[in-house]
DNA sequence: ATGCGTATCCCCCGATTGCGGGATTGTTAT
DNA sequence: ATAACAATCCCGCAATCGGGGGATACGCAT
């Protein structure tokens, strides 16, 4: 059986070290490279494609995340595992959205480190249980947030702000709808009322952000 | 130490029995309530709260994701894991939406269940690796389509055009940035102008649909 | 039948916006 | 140093928007 090649980005080295002794222990992973910086991650991976990187998130010159975003745009299918001392809430989601697969912390136990190389490896996502929470976390706040308030429209007021959302005029809505520029006005000053704004922008916005309208 | 007290909704028998001889045979668990259907979960988890709910996700009458709804509405921090036997893409974020923190294919072995139970108790959120590389790459979406089109508004349009995405008008964002109402027409007709949108209102939606500024 | 909500149309008027210019002061880049 | 750009301010004018009315007509409930 083939080993899994890794690489590693981390300014620190004595955790290089740590990690290189870690992967060549053991006879599944081989370790193929070993970075202070991200400078030049692009070259490097191209010139010897391994099958997982890890990466430090904080590091001078360019940080882990531009790495990221650089490497996953142009090795979009390579598993990158971030590392970090810290879970930083925004950092976190910030290498997710850059492409990154998995994200350990680095007191992370030598055994899970390398559970975690074999499980992107094997097309998972390793992640801290803490980490995971944050994660599903993210995924409820957009639900439980639209739905404290309740402005009754009326169908056809709905249609009205369809087309305001889509950056309509009243004039232009008077032609799509067939009716009269003025009921279009009619129907936009009582959604402005109900929305409790007082312009259209104020409205579009209020209607994007709380997913008013099914999109 | 206590035991950590489970409910498990399932309308499969088996499922039912092989769950409760699972989790009797480790004292450290004790399975409180286990239903085959999740009409009446309210009343049940208010007469008698556990620590963690195991839910399946397909079930007559009401569906394990109408019943997760429903209890993450009234019991916000009961966490609560989604059994199933398929990992449907669409089912896995409807029930992370609705407020499930653990999400385990039914062929999860027994000893993994159990341990899934305590990662949620501890704070964490259990899935099997497919499912959390799911839940990744749902994050790169939002981020990999925006970067096509590139409009390069000087920082100070991009501050305006915060502004106006805020809902302001332009005398507002005069009056907050401290520069004159003629300023920031100008800014906002170069806005217009690169954005290749005509209004205020296209300007905002388009900013927002296409994530142009960082949020 | 009387009221309530919805949908439609109309008018007036002031405020705001969009578009066409033009102008000055810096900074940056070639 | 000359051009290019960013940021600031100004004017005029037509179009659009927002708020205030009022009006008709339909359906639906009590």
């Amino acid at each position: 059986m083939n080993t899994i090649r890794v690489v590693v980005f981390d300014d620190s080295n004595s955790i290089r070290e740590a990690i290189s002794l870690l992967i060549d222990s053991n006879p599944a992973f081989s370790l193929i490279g070993s970075y202070a910086d991200a400078t030049c991650c692009i070259e490097v991976l191209e010139a010897d494609p391994p099958d997982v990187v890890l990466m430090d998130i904080d590091m001078p010159e360019v940080t882990g995340i531009e790495a990221v975003q650089k490497i996953h745009s142009h090795f979009s299918s390579l598993p990158i595992i971030m590392l970090t001392v810290f879970d930083n809430q925004d950092k976190v989601f910030e290498s997710l959205c850059a492409g990154a697969v998995g994200y350990l912390l680095k007191n992370t136990p030598p055994a899970r480190l390398l559970e975690a190389i074999l499980e992107v490896y094997e097309g998972g996502a390793p992640m801290t249980p803490s980490i995971a929470r944050k994660v599903m976390q993210h995924f409820q706040r957009n639900e439980s947030l639209p739905k404290k308030e309740e402005y009754h429209l009326s169908p056809r007021e709905k249609e009205v702000l369809t087309h305001l959302v889509n950056g309509l005029s009243y004039k232009m809505i008077a032609g799509q709808m067939g009716i009269t520029y003025e009921t279009v006005r009619t129907h936009s000053k009582k959604i402005y009322d109900k929305l409790h704004v007082s312009s259209m922008t104020e409205a579009v916005v209020k209607t994007i952000n709380q997913k008013l309208l099914g999109f």
